[in-house]
DNA sequence: CGCAAATGTCACCCATAGGTGACATGAGTC
DNA sequence: GACTCATGTCACCTATGGGTGACATTTGCG
């Protein structure tokens, strides 16, 4: 189980192996199991190498966190053919599509959490990378028109919080009387997020028209 | 600094030291920093005695969780007089005073972020309260009216998204480029509030005033 | 007063975490 | 085949955290 045994000295293979173990160790035993130790033993690699080919633990992090895809593509979550839909309609498959993505990424979720309570060298990556995403991903749902700031703070606080709820129901199962453990309480959360983007984004037929073909 | 040199030998005034040194711990260091040792040199009295007094550290944080008012009363959300004004009016408010007063509170801020990184016994009872409240908070807001789930889904996904924002806040900036570190950034959000509210719980005077007393 | 229990102090133990030096063993090179 | 360097292994160090035993001192009470 421990040590190079079976398999040649190979560096690259080695360093796939210390990387591989960094996921599985921080999905299994969360941060607070993400060790140095822990990881060796998962990679069944002797701890000197880790620190040898990556330096202190941080270091180990930044690596790790530049070489994993933790957050959705903006393809991910926009529509294919955005101009098709109403801005309600867009918004709100924005929101299931992330919320899906993100419910299936237990990793992610994982540091959405260090994120808050205990920042470090991978939560920065990934802090770094959700702000891109983010104005990426303005950029495809409201096209180039012009941002209502207001608009824009409560689709923000909405998306703040299906991060939040979905982060919460790794380890708790109610919120606001909301069933946040289950897959079943999410379906029904998702349920509810075309109501709640057409009340942001109501697609009034009379006054403007100009979001139909 | 250290010792109990200058005042008398008494139990309760060491209790009340070690409670008081616990929340000040918390709030400098956050939770990693919160460790016996801490405590002890921050209230002046040796580590044995908080073991005595208390028992191992889990059982120091429940004590602490039972003595301390982390969160804001439903008087301190809730407008005074509901029914004299708007739903989506009662509503904002509620959002806005919940937002201010969270945000006044650093520890109750830690505590949250512990919530997700770190569950233990201190944020269990942070749990504990924050729910009653919540089914406390939406009984004299909504009166005995019955509630729409769907509403409910987007008032606590706002609120579940003001509170992340409020944690991120304490180290980050900038979350979707809203500025979130400053209080001239949540200014901005909270005057964002009663758009947001008005959008959820629309005062149309024509077609179904069922809302109207 | 004299004594016992409560309170405070000190020195330690054990476990774990990150980190390092020294050594063994393999792989490639001339 | 001998030499060298990278790769892998082991034992060890230091710091820290929770936790404990034994001792000193003070308080309060009969």
């Amino acid at each position: 189980m421990t040590g190079a045994q079976g398999r040649k000295r190979d560096r690259k293979a080695t360093e796939a192996l210390i990387m591989k173990a960094v996921g599985t160790v921080l999905t299994r035993e969360g941060f607070p199991g993400l060790t140095l130790k822990a990881v060796a033993a998962e990679a069944g690699v002797d701890k000197v190498l880790i620190y040898r080919y990556y330096g202190p633990i941080d270091a180990l992090l930044t690596a790790y966190g530049q070489s994993v895809e933790f957050w959705p593509t903006v393809a991910d979550v926009v529509p294919p053919e955005p101009e098709a839909i109403s801005p309600a309609a867009r918004l709100a498959y924005f929101l299931d599509r992330t919320t899906e993505e993100l419910s299936r990424r237990p990793l992610t979720l994982e540091l959405l959490a260090m994120e808050v309570g205990a920042p470090n060298p991978l939560t920065e990556a990934l802090d770094t990378v959700r702000e891109a995403w983010g104005r990426d991903v303005a950029q495809h749902l409201l096209g180039g028109s012009d941002p209502d700031p207001q608009l824009n703070v409560a689709i923000s606080l909405v998306l703040a919080g299906i991060q939040n709820l979905l982060v919460r129901g790794r380890t708790t199962g109610i919120y606001s009387g909301m069933d946040i453990g289950s897959a079943e309480g999410w379906r029904e959360i998702r349920a509810s997020l075309p109501w709640l983007c057409e009340r942001l984004l109501p697609s009034r037929p009379d006054p403007n028209p100009s979001t139909e073909d």
